[in-house]
DNA sequence: GTCTATAACAAGATAGAC
DNA sequence: GTCTATCTTGTTATAGAC
């Protein structure tokens, strides 16, 4: 049993009774994707049954009957997230260069951001009430997929391809600079003055994070050539934002 | 009026009826700390005055008396929260060192992180359900607040004293970094293992960060000489965390 | 399988005794 | 100023007609 809770999740058994299996995924379907913005705007304890009920487009009872109650509604959502979540770490192995290795994954978890900010609000919302629901993925498949990671840094550091101070924090940091475009879109669009975050605040979001964690590492980001400090030098982008 | 949709915040007016006045502004403080707590584990909507009253050992009715309705009181703690929240950025004058800024902007930060993270989270809470209490204070007096660091980074950035890919986008993964020492603290702690995170834990994440963000800005971190990408090195910190 | 109607309960808010 | 008792509303969950 792989997901949160015990709570099923599957989809599996989707041959026999097609007509009818298919009607249940697609319901299944509408009412986690309004469950997932519902829960990210609201959090878990805000959110309401009819609120999710009216996003989805169907009766209120309709979610009881797919999903029984609310708490296993919520489980389900969280199940969908989780495994997105771990896989933008593909990008780090032993035998890809470290820049380019680095830069993928900061690139996808903006990209990630950008793509499926309510999922991003889910988990960042579960993580502030304690993670209730989380504790068991966090402590071992989390941890274990950091360690592997780690692993790989630390490989990269022992062959001085690499410089940095503490893997693990740096794989924390990446991953708050980059949720911050999801999590915190309203706090950055307004102080950017711009209605919401589009492709341009994305890409020079994804810019300052490479560039910042590249170099963070002794690394040197493509076409971003570190001056030394004293030589004269202006600010780099051409972007306002 | 500098508070947030016009909540009273005052405290000042104690100066006649002083006993009373003490009571009042005692209460007050319990209630405030007692809500700040649950606003951050629950949210707004999962908070309930019940829960913020046994948590400030005094009746429910108490809370409705001094506060009026749960939005008032969610607002006041807000405001609270607000205050201190521009406060770090006052490291980051032109006249010092952009080095010695920005580390001791990341440090304040990060403390703040340590010593309060349930106002991290309120706030973060708060900008995942849009900021509809902060919209203001976000367009203008953060956005102004930032504009003037802004300037100052540019300031610098044009004396070939700095480089930095985007000033804005800098503060934004600053704060990102930082924050999530409390929003974040649950999995980072279940990543690392360890019950809670403790004073070896901020430290780690304060030199991580500090040494990312200097050289990520060309500049080079106190004890901590950037080597030639190539050149034999091993990771820098003694910790494991 | 679907959805209306309703039961059972919890929540915000207040009246009024102390 | 304080707090018990209560009003009213909104919420989860389900029973039972379709």
């Amino acid at each position: 049993m792989d997901s949160v809770s015990g709570a099923a999740v599957s989809g599996q058994d989707h041959d026999r009774e097609a007509v009818t299996g298919n009607i249940r995924q697609v319901n299944r379907e509408r009412i986690l994707q309004a469950a997932t913005t519902v829960f990210a705007d609201a959090g878990f304890g805000g959110a309401t049954m009819l609120g999710i009920a009216n996003a989805a487009g169907l009766p209120k009872a309709n979610l009881h009957y797919y999903f029984g109650t609310k708490q296993a509604l919520y489980a389900a959502v969280l199940d969908n997230i989780l495994t997105v979540w771990l896989d933008a770490a593909d990008a780090i192995v032993p035998e890809r260069d470290p820049a380019v290795a680095l830069a993928d994954y900061i690139r996808a978890k903006i990209e990630h951001s950008r793509r499926f900010p309510q999922a991003s609000k889910v988990f960042a919302s579960e993580m502030m009430r304690g993670a209730p629901l989380l504790k068991d993925f966090l402590a071992h498949r989390l941890r274990d997929r950091v360690d592997a990671k780690v692993a790989v840094i630390e490989g990269w550091a022992r062959q001085g391809r690499i410089v940095v101070p503490n893997p693990r924090h740096l794989l924390f940091q990446i991953w708050a600079m980059t949720q911050t475009y999801a999590d915190f879109a309203v706090q950055i669009a307004a102080v950017l003055g711009v209605e919401t975050l589009g492709p341009a605040e994305f890409a020079a979001a994804g810019d300052t994070a490479v560039t910042l964690i590249l170099r963070g590492c002794g690394l040197t980001p493509p076409g971003v050539p570190v001056p030394a400090p004293g030589s004269r030098q202006r600010v780099e982008t051409a972007t306002q934002n």
